[in-house]
Parts: C-alpha cells; structure tokens; sequence
DNA sequence: ACCTGAACACCGTTCAAGT
DNA sequence: ACCTGAACACCGTTCAAGT
C-alpha cells in the first residue's frame, strides 16, 4: 500500500466482468466492484471515470475474449466465421451481453471486430450502398439473435411469464415449438447464411 | 378522492410514457410517476406490481400505437410493410425503445404483432425450420436497426466517443461516410428487402 | 380493508478531511 | 498531491400506522 496503486485499471475490469457474469447486471455497481478489490468506492474513481466507464470497461472485456477464426478459403465462410465468433463470445456473457444492446460501443475490441468484418465484406464485389446494408444486416443479425435468446437470462420474468404457447397465438406458438428442434448455435449459423444470401450476389442458397 | 382510485392503470401506463419521452429512460422511476399524478410513491402500487411490471407498461404502450399497414397485393410487401410498421415505432420512441432490446417482452401488443409476421410468413411457401429462420431473420433486422441507430440518443456519450473517421478504422469510416448519404428508412427497408432475398425463395433480388 | 407516509437498505457521486 | 471516508441526493420496496 505504498507509492504504486492498489491495483490496476485491468484489474477493476476483471472483477466488474467477474461479477456481472457470477451475478447479474444488477450487481454491477461501483459499490460491489471496490468491495470485490477491498477498498472503498472512492477509490475506483482513480481507475474509471464514472459508472458508464466501469460498463463501457465490460464490454471490452468480452469483446476482447473474440477468437478471431482462421481465415476459410471462400469469403461467404469466412464472413460467417467472423459471425459466429462474435455471437459466441456475446453468448458465453449473457448478462454482459445486454450491455452491448442498449448503448452503443466505443470498445477498442468491438470496433476492431466490426473493421475486421467490414473488411471482410470489401473483399467481395459488393461496394456503396450495397456493402452498407450487407454490414447492417450482420450486424442486426448478430445483435438481434443474441436478444433473441437472451429471455432465459432475466430471473424471476418466467413465473410472470405469458406462455406463448397459448392458443392467443398459434403462429408463434408453431415457431416457439419448432426452435425447440434445434441447437441454438445451428439456428445462428442458419440466420446468418440467410442473411448472406440476401446480401451477398454470389452466395448460393444451395448450402443451406 | 372518495371510494374509485385516483387514477387508472392506463394513465399510470400514458404517465411513464411521457416520462421515458421528454426526459430519457433514467426518469422512468416509481417515485416520479407517482410524482407525475400527483401522489406518494406507495399509492403506484395499487396498480403496478413493481418497477419491472411499470417498464412492461411502457413497452406495451409503445407497440399499441403501431399502425398495422393495409395489406399489400404480394406477400413480400406484406411482410416489409409489417416490419416497417414496427420500426417506425420504435423509433418515435428511441429510450422507450432500449426497453424491448434488453428485456424479452410479454406485452400483449408487441406479442400481436409478432403473431400477425409469423402468420404473414405462413402464407408463403416456408415451413418448418426455414420458417423459424425467416421468422428470426426479421426480427433480428427490426432489433438490431434500432440498436444502430440508437447511439446519438445516449446522451454525453459524444464527448467521450472515439470518432470512428480516426484512421484506426478505415473500413468503419467509409461505411459510416456511406450511411449519411441515406435516410434511415431508406437504409431500414433495403435492409429488410435484403433479408427477405435470404429468406423468402420467391423474394427476387431486382427490386433492391 | 384499503391507502399511504415513514423508514430501510441500497445506489452514484460531491466534498472535504486525512495523509 | 493524492487517496478515500463521510455525507448528500437519489432509488425500490417493506412495514406499520392512519383512515
């Protein structure tokens, strides 16, 4: 406890993510993040500008965690690969993962990901508008599909919970039954060549 | 004041909406609604059952003024029109918004719509697996717009923001540089047209 | 019986006192 | 100069006192 700082600005981010995944995004507050380091919520002050710092430090930390793939020899793989890399990593934090919904990230890793994949996408033919909308629809895809499956997460919403499987509404109880039939990550990697069908000119819907 | 309560839940319901509107999602409290009709923070709960039930209001309040869209002659507009429908309200309500990406929502208004899209899907020629990916698809287009375009709703966040012109990120820059160049509906409905390409057999790529 | 204020256990952050 | 505890202005919700 002399000169140099207790512990380090990595070190405030491995216990706020240690936290949020062990126990919610409620305990995910200033207060928790200084006990867990053993000392007073003063002293997080001099790591971390403020709370939405402490969060924005979270959602680096799992974007961080991306394995980039191995290059796949055709591009429509390796822009599927990138996908699913991200989705996995947003996957194995789900409570970090709402983080990542809500504001938008200026996370070093999370931008350095979305270069990644848009440089991916200008290795095809697609340019302007075209590449623009190709990216969105990634993006959204992955984003979306992670909200998608993020309803487990939130505790105590299923004893409220309005069946879906009631006969109110028999379209989706239909879908609801049938995802029952797959593995989530089949059912990413399926919504995502979709979307690269209709984004891509030359990826053909025969692989699907 | 005598026997019938002071207010009804739907003015608890139009109260928070108002609130989340003019003054951000932060404001969205037990104790300034309350303030808002006029009583103490207790006397909310003789209509909501806690603060997540308050932000379910809000979310059930926001998908009731979706304006269902006179059907189309073909399917595929059908279907595009729907989805518009439900972004262009979620967008007239961006904070309400950030709502509906974390939180899986049971609001019997947001639940018709999803049933009224999977019907829509129905009449096309998808079943089963390809179903529920077409299905997932465009939810997932609907989410994940919004959470682009999301970011300058957050406020404060632009002194703190990296500019993503830096150089650091080529790719993102020109991208970036090519979304200013359209409308957001414009960039929602090539989005979703795209999605359908990838979803719908019979969705042919010309009219994008 | 119902409505609701006081009180409790939190929260982020300011401010000033300690070193 | 820097670190950090006390204090402030909030929050959701329990509990008990009022009618």
């Amino acid at each position: 406890m002399g000169r140099p700082p207790k512990f380090s600005r990595a070190q405030v981010q491995n216990a706020a993510l240690v936290l949020v995944d062990q126990h919610g995004l409620d305990a995910l507050t200033m207060r928790n993040v200084a006990a867990e380091l053993g000392t007073g919520p003063m002293t997080l002050y001099g790591h971390v500008q403020d709370r939405a710092d402490l969060e924005a430090l979270v959602v680096d930390a799992v974007f961080s965690e991306v394995e980039i793939p191995t290059p796949a020899p055709d591009p429509a793989t390796r822009i599927e690969d990138l996908c699913v890399a991200a989705w996995k990593v947003l996957r194995r934090h789900p409570h970090a993962a709402r983080l990542t919904l809500t504001r938008r990230t200026d996370a070093p890793s999370a931008l350095r990901l979305g270069e990644l994949l848009a440089v991916e996408l200008g290795t095809t033919t697609l340019t302007g508008r075209r590449l623009l909308v190709a990216f969105r629809v990634l993006l959204s895809l992955i984003v979306g599909s992670i909200e998608s499956d993020l309803a487990p997460v939130d505790p105590g919403d299923d004893e409220r919970r309005v069946s879906v499987t009631e006969s109110d509404y028999p379209a989706l109880a239909a879908l609801s039954a049938s995802s029952a039939r797959t593995t989530p990550e089949q059912l990413f990697r399926d919504t995502v060549r979709a979307g690269l069908v209709g984004v891509l000119p030359q990826a053909s819907p025969d692989n699907i």
